[in-house]
DNA sequence: CTGTCCTATCTTTTT
DNA sequence: GATAGGACAG
């Protein structure tokens, strides 16, 4: 018997011990998932399965990060830890895409396209097809395309729709996936597809059979489409595949996450081990009590319960706030009170909220008071404008073809290529079939556009070529410092932000870019520009401000991005009608997967857990009553009182703004001008 | 072509 | 209440 099975109670040994064949694991929150995880891999590892037929594949890069350290303490090889894969589908795909990328048919130097990218493709799209913006928002069409992909329909499929908006979508659908195919790069959605595509092709198909004789998948229960289809194709042979999950944790419906599948686990895989985990080791019975009387109420789900083995603990509390900024008050008094106490430190903190718009009143309070926070996700050092800037150079260069990045920088800073040569240009690109960087540099052909532009924009171009060639990984720093001086990107600084500090912040940022690129060479003996790139795109975590006040902050994030966490003492904030469940949802009549938001929220607490709600908020700059989330009655085992979701259906209704006042007023002020 | 001011829109959630 | 993109003057 392996060392590794010491410890655990008997589901979890039996789950650990089953190596070979389909493996389930149900697991609930908080019953020791990652334990049972890693003590697996240990264990295969010291049976002597060899660690690079392993693949684990989890769905952030923080639980790839925490499972590549805990086997790495588990196990003293650590050859063997080497050669184990463990990461994200994506990063996975990356990989493999840019190993194979002549048989899945992408460039061998694509680029990674972000939100904002897309979302800039998208509108060239719809432009393109003069679809105007009033008839769908490039946002709503993005969503729409992203989800069809994650459901694997293609464009072509989706265009013969009957449906006029249907149809019209599938056409923006092609047209956007055309132009990032002019650019060389793919979505985040696409670097799944194609490795599906990849899998199609028989000898690439036994190439990954043959090396992952062992699969595993962390979150079973968001997988998507292409993920799936991946999961699939990989095991249907040796089919020693074990999945992790819990469907009552399922939160990423709208990403083509489909419960079913976990559902429909031992169709697709035949006879199949099942084991559930149901003693929770993180939370008391307060705790769990609570969260069971929420989950309950959710009819498709495996039906389970938790029980907890921590205790009884104390109640659960429910607060109620005048207001967003008495609620931020109150929270932060609570916390700093609380972290007073003898051998709790600020680490031990979380405020918990659905929507990214809630954490700035929290984030004020705790400055005031000079207490250290983290706030995860949000507007990163990524989207800053500096950064974007600097980046699209970068990726200029990695990528000539890239025309979104061409045209961020092309007049950043100012360069006299304005929009006007610019529409020239790509109008001209668009008839000759050309790429907009080979009309600029052959824009002696074509006399529509501005000479002197022509001249700036070949220039531009010509330079950025000339550092194509510095891309290998001894040269990356350089590289980067090469460009920002040579794009005078101080000067544009300088230029643009009058107030000093602002200057600095802002110099800061760059110099972080040219410290990251520093770590990334040295981390790495394959690095390049490329390399780099990806590892900005794909691994995207912030973590430039870990370096200040050791670790020891308050933590602040989104539902979505606490799962998975825990906290010894958690703040649910905003618990109302509208914040969660999330209006949006109300609408749709997707409540359950609010609720299942809730849960997971609710089982982030191991002792503490507060759940706040106000009486009235400001929504778009307006403030209004509130009313009190259904989860709350819920959580209190009472029944959900039919005010409540008459007022909150009632409150989703959007207030439909007079337009004709506004047509007539804008038209008003505009003649009064003329 | 560039800079400024105004306005329309937004608020789910993430790799 | 913020911010990005459009309209307009310089």
């Amino acid at each position: 018997m392996s060392k590794f099975l010491a410890g655990l109670n008997s589901e979890q040994k039996r789950a650990v011990s089953t190596v070979k064949g389909p493996l389930l694991v149900l697991a609930g929150a908080g019953t020791g998932k990652t334990r049972v995880i890693t003590h697996r891999i240990a264990h295969m590892i010291a049976n002597g399965i060899p660690a690079r037929s392993i693949l684990a594949m989890t769905f952030t890069n923080r639980a790839a990060t925490e499972m590549k350290e805990r086997v790495a303490k588990l196990t003293k090889k650590k050859k063997a830890v080497e050669d184990l894969t463990i990461g994200t589908f994506h990063s996975f795909c990356v990989k493999a895409l840019r190993q194979f990328s002549e048989s899945a048919g992408v460039r061998k130097n694509f680029g990674i396209c972000d939100a904002d990218d897309q979302l800039v493709a998208m509108k060239q799209a719809l432009r393109q097809l003069r679809i105007p913006e009033t008839v769908i928002q490039p946002r709503v069409c993005l969503s729409r395309v992203s989800l069809l992909k994650n459901r694997l329909v293609t464009a072509h499929e989706y265009s013969e729709s009957a449906n006029e908006m249907k149809s019209t979508i599938g056409r923006a659908y092609e047209y956007y996936d055309r132009g990032l195919q002019a650019s060389g790069l793919l979505d985040f959605d696409d670097l799944l597809l194609y490795m599906v595509k990849l899998l199609e092709d028989k000898k690439m198909l036994s190439l990954f059979r043959k090396r992952y004789q062992y699969l595993l998948i962390d979150e079973y229960q968001d997988t998507n489409g292409p993920q799936y289809e991946i999961v699939q194709r990989i095991a249907k042979k040796h089919r020693n595949v074990c999945a992790v999950g819990d469907d009552d944790q399922s939160i990423y419906g709208w990403r083509g996450a489909d419960v079913s599948k976990i559902l429909n686990f031992e169709k697709d895989f035949g006879e199949s081990v099942i084991v559930r985990l149901e003693t929770n080791y993180r939370s008391t019975t307060q705790i769990i009590k609570g969260a069971n009387l929420v989950i309950r109420n959710n009819s498709s789900r495996h039906d389970k319960k938790l029980k907890s083995a921590a205790g009884n603990g104390s109640e659960i509390k429910i607060v109620r706030l005048d207001d967003e900024e008495e609620e931020a008050l109150h929270v932060v008094d609570d916390i700093e009170d609380k972290s007073w106490e003898p051998g709790s430190s600020l680490r031990d903190f979380a405020i918990l909220f659905r929507t990214q718009v809630q954490p700035r009143l929290f984030e004020q309070q705790l400055r005031r008071r000079q207490i250290p926070y983290r706030l995860v996700g949000g507007m990163s050092f990524f989207d800053r404008k500096e950064v974007r800037d600097i980046l699209s150079y970068l990726r200029l260069i990695a990528n000539p073809s890239d025309e979104l990045s061409l045209l961020r920088v092309i007049n950043t800073p100012p360069r006299g290529i304005g929009d006007s040569t610019i529409n020239k240009a790509l109008a001209v690109a668009a008839e000759q079939q050309l790429g907009l960087a080979d009309v600029f540099k052959r824009g002696a052909d074509f006399p529509s556009l501005s000479a002197t532009a022509v001249k700036s924009a070949r220039a531009f171009i010509e330079s950025l070529e000339g550092m194509s060639h510095r891309t290998s990984g001894p040269e990356l720093v350089s590289l980067v410092k090469g460009l920002v001086s040579e794009v005078k990107y101080k000067d544009e600084i300088v230029r643009c932000y009058k107030d000093e500090r602002a200057c600095s912040t802002r110099w800061d940022a760059i110099n972080e870019i040219v410290n990251m690129a520093e770590i990334h060479a040295r981390q790495r003996n394959d690095a390049s520009l490329i390399s780099f790139l990806e590892d900005l795109a794909i691994n995207a975590t912030d973590d430039s401000d870990d370096d200040d006040s050791g670790d020891d902050k308050v933590t602040l994030m989104t539902l979505h991005s606490a799962k998975g966490l825990e906290f010894k003492d958690v703040h649910l904030v905003g618990v109302e009608e509208g914040l969660l469940p999330h209006a949006r949802s109300i609408e749709d009549g997707d409540i359950e997967e609010e609720r299942r938001l809730a849960y997971v929220g609710i089982t982030r607490a191991q002792k503490g857990l507060t759940l706040s709600y106000t009486r009235s908020r400001a929504r778009y700059g307006q403030r209004a009553a509130t009313i009190p989330s259904r989860f709350l009655y819920e959580l209190k085992g009472k029944q959900v009182p039919d005010e409540v979701i008459a007022a909150s259906a009632k409150m989703v209704e959007p207030p439909p703004p007079a337009k004709k006042k506004k047509k007539v007023t804008r038209r008003r002020k505009s003649a009064r001008k003329r």
